[in-house]
Parts: C-alpha cells; sequence; structure tokens
DNA sequence: TGTACTGTAATAAAAATAATTACAGAATGA
DNA sequence: TCATTCTGTAATTATTTTTATTACAGTACA
C-alpha cells in the first residue's frame, strides 16, 4: 500500500466536510493537498466505493460526503485504504529449506493482524467529525 | 522507514534464539530470511545498537542474543526498526494557503501517534520468546 | 454546443528499497 | 606469521514502488 493514502484520504473527507455540502473538484482538492488531481480522483474512487463519498461528473461537477461526518469512523476509512499490512509485507520469501523461514510467514501474519487491529481500534475512537472539529 | 525491517528484524532474532548462543554468521542469516548479506548486517547493526544482539568479529565471528529471549520485548523492537510513522509519512507538503493544509499534519501527527502507540502496546505484550514458541 | 468537470488508461519520472561489489580490519588457527 | 573467514561499512547499481504527467472519452450544464 502507499503510505500515503491515508493522509490523503483523511485530507480529502476533511475538505469535503469544510465544504459542507458543496460540490468540490479534484483540481481544487489536489491544490490544497499539494497532490496530483490523477491521484485524487483514484483516491476518491476509492472513498466512493466504500461510501463515504459521492461524486458528480460534467461541468460544476465534483465530489462531497455521502453521509454525516459523525457517521464516517477513521477506523473505517483506514481499513479502505490499506492494502497490505501495516508492519511488513508478507511478500518475501524466506528460504523453505529452514524450518524458521518455512512457517515465519504465517506466525508473522497472525501477529501482523493482531497488532493491525489494535491500531484500527484506536482509530476507530474518532470519527471525521471529531477531526474535523480540530480545524476550527 | 523500508517496510520489510520489522519482519527481518524478527526473523533474524527467531534464529538467534534457535540457535541457543551459539554464532550464527551474517551469511547464514541471509540465507533462510533469502535476503542480502549486508542487509543482514545492517539490520543486526540495529539491534545490536538496541541491545538486543551482540556480534563477534573474525573468523567464526557472528552475532548471539544478548539477552534472553524473555527479555526482549517485540514491541521495542518495533520500535528500534521503525523509522516514520506507519499511518503514512508526514513530509507531505499541503499548501499552507489552505486552512486545512496549514494544520492538518499537526493533527494527522497526533493522531498517528495515539494509534501507533495501541499498536506497539499490542506487540509488547509478547516477547521474543513466545513468539519463538511457536516454532516448536 | 462549448466548457468544465469526472473517469480511466498509459506512460514517464522520481523516490525508496534492496542487491551487489569491494575492501579494510579483526579473530582464528595451522 | 599468514592464509582464512568472518564483520563493518561505503559506494554503486538494479529493482520496485510510488507519484506525476499526459491524454482523451464521456457527462452535465448553461
Amino acid at each position: 500500500m502507499s503510505n500515503s493514502r491515508f493522509p490523503v484520504s483523511l485530507h480529502i473527507l476533511t475538505l469535503l466536510n469544510e465544504a459542507k455540502g458543496a460540490v468540490v473538484s479534484s483540481e481544487y482538492l489536489a491544490g490544497s493537498i499539494n497532490i496530483n488531481p490523477v491521484l485524487v480522483r483514484k483516491e476518491i474512487m476509492n472513498l466512493r466505493k466504500h461510501g463515504f463519498v459521492e461524486s458528480k461528473e460534467g461541468k460544476g461537477g465534483g465530489s462531497f460526503l455521502a453521509k454525516s461526518a459523525s457517521d464516517i469512523n477513521l477506523g473505517e476509512v483506514y481499513k479502505s485504504v490499506r492494502g497490505s499490512n501495516v508492519l511488513g509485507q508478507s511478500k518475501n520469501e524466506p528460504n523453505p529449506k529452514c524450518p524458521v523461514g518455512r512457517q515465519i510467514n504465517q506466525h508473522l501474519d497472525s501477529l501482523y493482524s493482531d497488532a493491525e487491529n489494535a491500531l484500527i481500534a484506536n482509530l476507530s475512537k474518532q470519527t471525521l467529525a471529531d477531526f474535523a472539529s480540530k480545524f476550527e
């Protein structure tokens, strides 16, 4: 997973929340985040797929929150963007001839998912509304 | 931070634990992990700096655990290898002209360190001994 | 029907990771 | 003593991942 997807998504959501329902273009979002608009649109595609935002095509189009900020949980947002695990990829290829190498991936996986669940549980204590309130 | 530093370090520590005090060469470790020996030596450098392992130079040299596996806490290991934060780098450069962009990094930082602490707390529930016992 | 958007693919550039090569220095033991 | 086998470390190259850019079809609006 790209290491900046979560921050970018949260930034987008925060801006959309500021907009209070108004439609915001990817160009504008990209300007605030200071990244490429295409990347913003890709991230929005994902946020839309997960029901956090909606988009409107055509002139005057753009995106807006699909639900109330207090119904958008940061743990859910995290889950929507994380591809692989946080602690390291399990796509390493340890030597199968080594007794440790042979089975380490499965143990790492369970260690990771456990730890990641703790992280998600922590993020889940906050909603977008909580986060956005810090910008007042 | 390299995303594979934690798994590599844990792999090294697990192998050293298996060796029960015997000195293990970086060549051997690299063979089991299936990565370059120089990378192993770099990781060992870090583990040594944090007091987890010791090394012996010269012929017949190598590394071994500096303390009992039950005194090596996985949360500590994680902390020793993590460079930046797990959830994303804060070295993005949001647009300072945007009210959200201007202050988002500080809010992300506190969100991250909070969440990461939860992750570390989870990892800290296990020692190397606990982890290694799974390979029996 | 022109304009301003999104959606999406394809490509290129940049950055981050990992591998490789190289070699000095340390410990061992014949 | 000196060849051997390690570590420590720097420098370079290769690979992979991430991000930016370019391009253009499709949609909605005025």
